[in-house]
Parts: structure tokens; C-alpha cells; sequence
DNA sequence: ACCCCAACTTGACACTACGTCAAGTTGACT
DNA sequence: AGTCAACTTGACGTAGTGTCAAGTTGGGGT
């Protein structure tokens, strides 16, 4: 019945999170969800057409169950650009070690996969939507360096908060996360406030 | 003879290096490469033992033709820090573009390779060489932001002079070269000097 | 009590790309 | 003329994704 249904899609959509939650598995295959959700590898496609939906799909999942509105809606609400940022970088900062995992595999995959390319590209278009409207809010308030463009500024301050910058301090030079996030803050508002 | 060999070992690299300059192709075969270069798929293996050793082979390639150590010689003869820092980010960020493709490609690799991982985990160990060399001089001259510790300021000008954040500013913001390098340069300098 | 159907299972197969093996071919040098 | 290194062709093994076909099973409706 359509509640055992649900129950086996949101099984599988959890194995997939745990399964690539901890980096140290190289490449999560499909067998290897199948089988830590308790099915055979065949009926992941009863549930998902491919593995680049079941990776969308897991994204969704975790924007549920992390409830990533709640987490950024501090900062839409704040009233300064300069709250908004803190609040932003607090927030998305905090957010991308729940989603790494499944992050980097659609990162990957979006190689070769064209829908793996797009659902990623439109993760980063959110996030950038949201720096957008940081920059113009300090821009309004004249707290923005005047060596960027508030397009660089943009461009600057999603650079800073990409997964790759993340991965980069966390993995390779082994950071802790409440250190990345102090930094990050400090390192960001002395690149784009006058 | 021996020059026929070196010959054709030497368009391979040239081949695999073309292939994957242009960032157009999403990945290169080996039998890519192999037509490419003018021969046979397995004979690649007769000059490489698989395709990580191609790739590994391609970035020497690439340092000797390109003469990386020309480049960061302005650097490390420079008698001031900041000298030494501009000088360094002037040669490495210009650099990048020379050897994407390559480290790109090593870069997937190293998911599932092993061989690949070290070679990239030994590129990036001498990046940060050239980074640690610099920060200390500037920690010695008292021009390094009392915001960090070495090690961290290392870790940060490491992952503002990644691959990544190249790709990232060029690639997805559609950056150019110049720019990226002027802006690396203001926003290092920012972000690391008292 | 019976049947049905959706969710599942097992087993087989096509596909791609890497890497290996074996049996030629070719051409330059001795 | 013969040898050897560099190359060719063709076949095969492997891993992982995705597909197909033929069962099995258990709860619900009639």
C-alpha cells in the first residue's frame, strides 16, 4: 500500500544520506544503498528512475528533515546587510556538512550526467540568490568595498562559501566546523566591507 | 629507435594535454587520447602503464614545457614578504590555467585511485610549501594578520590559490584571467596582512 | 474464501571504459 | 636475410549502471 511505499522510499532516501555522510566510502554504489536499506539493488528503480535522481532526491530529503528554510530564514529577516551576512554565512556555513555528501556525488556525477549538471547548477543558483541579495543590501548601505563590482562581490562571497572551500579547510587542512564558520565570517567581512 | 619512441611519447603527453585543455570535453578516453595522438588504444599502454600514470606523466609534462620553476623563481629570490606574496600569485594563478585539465582529471581519479590521490596530494604539498615559505616571512616581519596563526593563514592562502576557487571565478562566474589575479591579489593581501 | 495487485525478488543481459593478452605486421638496423 | 622494437587487430575479463522477464508474497476488497 501507498504507506509502505513511503515507508521504502524515505528508507532508501536516509541510506543514501548515511551512506555518503561519512566521505570515507569513496563512491556510494547503487548495491550499496540497496542493500543497507534492506532491498535489492533492482527495486532502488522501482523508487527512483537513475542514480542522479535518487541523489536529487536525497537533497530534497535533507532540505526536509534539516528544515534548511527555518535555518536561512534568520537572515532574510535580519534588518542590517551586515546581520544578514553574519546570519547567512552562520546559517549556509552550518548547512553544507549535512548536505557534502550527497553534494559532492552530484558534483561528480554532473560530469557526465546532463540532469545531475542542472539540479547542481540550480543548488548554487539558490545559493547565489541569496549572497545577491546580501550584497545589494550592504551596497544600498554603502558598506561595500568599493574595489568590487557588487556582481564580483557576488562572485567573491559564493566562492568563499563553496563546498569546495569547505572541503578544502575541513578535509584537507583539517579544520573544525566552529573554526571554518569563525574565520569565514572574520575573512568575509574584511574582503567585502570598506 | 629510441628518438621514434620518444617521439611518440611525446605526442601522447601533447595529446593528453590538448584533450583536456579545452574544458569542453567532459572526459577524455584513453582511446580519446590514443586517436588522437595517432595510434592505437593499447599502445598507450605500451608507453604508460594505465591512465593515472598518463595523467601524472602529462603534469611533468606540462611543468617542463611550461618551465613552472622559471615562473616561481621571481618569488622565492624576492627579498620582502609581500614581494614574495605577489610574486607567488602572480606565477601559481597564472599557472592554473596551464595545468587544469590535467589536475582536474587527476582530481577524479583520486576518488577511486590511489596512485592518483598521492600524486595530487603531492602537487598540493608543494603549493603549500611555496604558501608556508611566504607566511612565515611576513610572520617574521610582523605583517601577518594577528586574526590567524601561521598554520591557519598557510591553510587560507592555500585554499584562496586552489584549483578550485579558479574554477569556480573563472569557470561558473565566468571571470577573466586578469581578473581573477587582480582580484586574488587585493583580496589575499586583504584577508592575510595586518 | 478467493483473487488481485503492488511491491518486491532473482537471474540474465546490454553498455561503457579500463586494462590485459595473444598473435600478427612493419620497417630500420645489422 | 634476419632480428627486434614499435606498433596493429581482435578478443577477453572486470566493474558499475540500467533494463528486462519471470517469479513470489502478503494485505485488501468483494
Amino acid at each position: 500500500m501507498s504507506s509502505d511505499v513511503s515507508t521504502t522510499r524515505e528508507r532508501i532516501l536516509q541510506s543514501t544520506w548515511s551512506a555518503l555522510l561519512d566521505g570515507s566510502t569513496p563512491r556510494v554504489r547503487m548495491s550499496d544503498i540497496a542493500s543497507s536499506a534492506g532491498i535489492s539493488r533492482q527495486a532502488l528503480y522501482l523508487h527512483f528512475a537513475n542514480r542522479t535522481e535518487l541523489l536529487i532526491e536525497t537533497t530534497h530529503y535533507i532540505d526536509r528533515v534539516k528544515d534548511v528554510d527555518r535555518r536561512l530564514a534568520r537572515s532574510r529577516s535580519a534588518s542590517s546587510g551586515l546581520e544578514r551576512l553574519e546570519a547567512y554565512i552562520d546559517a549556509w556555513g552550518n548547512y553544507i556538512p549535512e548536505i557534502y555528501g550527497v553534494a559532492n556525488a552530484l558534483m561528480m556525477m554532473s560530469v557526465t550526467d546532463d540532469d545531475a549538471r542542472l539540479a547542481w547548477n540550480g543548488r548554487l543558483a539558490a545559493v547565489r540568490e541569496g549572497c545577491e541579495v546580501i550584497v545589494t543590501t550592504l551596497s544600498r548601505e554603502g558598506r561595500l568595498s568599493h574595489r568590487f563590482t557588487p556582481l564580483e562581490a557576488t562572485d567573491l562571497l559564493c566562492a568563499h562559501l563553496s563546498v569546495e572551500t569547505w572541503r578544502y579547510l575541513r578535509d584537507r587542512c583539517g579544520w573544525n566546523q566552529a573554526r571554518y564558520v569563525e574565520v569565514m565570517q572574520q575573512t568575509i567581512k574584511t574582503t567585502l566591507l570598506e
